[in-house]
DNA sequence: CAGTTGACAGTCC
DNA sequence: GGGACTGCCAACT
């Protein structure tokens, strides 16, 4: 039977695979999506976003700071407000794209 | 084959 | 609260 619930997945498949499963409104931590893989590449996790992300919602995994990823700030702000997930940012930023996401609420964990 | 790099995380100061 | 150092894993040169 072509389980197609557990393909040859790579690495990258799989980081794809569990970056796709998050909801509109919630995030998840690169270290999550590592500890779902049963690895503790955080750092591995962004680099297959970097070369495969274009096809997944990247914007829905941030780092544990609760920032996305450098140089896509605005990227991911815009999905962000697009998709209601809280954010918080300090009131006295340094910059319109020194904000944080609320991991206290946005942070989701996959079944 | 070995070294370097990279959309990171956690701990210490 | 913010900055710096180290540790981990996978892919590229």
């Amino acid at each position: 039977m072509p389980a197609a619930s557990e393909p040859p997945l790579d690495f990258g498949g799989a980081v794809l695979m569990v970056v796709d499963g998050i909801p509109p409104g919630r995030v998840m931590t690169y270290g999550d999506v590592a500890a779902e893989l049963g690895s503790r590449g955080a750092r591995a996790v962004g680099r297959v976003m970097s070369t495969e992300g274009s096809g997944v919602p990247w914007w829905r995994v941030v780092r544990a700071d609760g920032r996305p990823p450098s140089g896509h700030e605005v990227e991911a702000l815009e999905h962000y407000r697009a998709e209601g997930t809280p954010l918080r940012w300090a009131g006295d930023a340094r910059g319109p794209l020194d904000y944080r996401l609320e991991l206290a609420t946005a942070r989701w964990a996959p079944a």
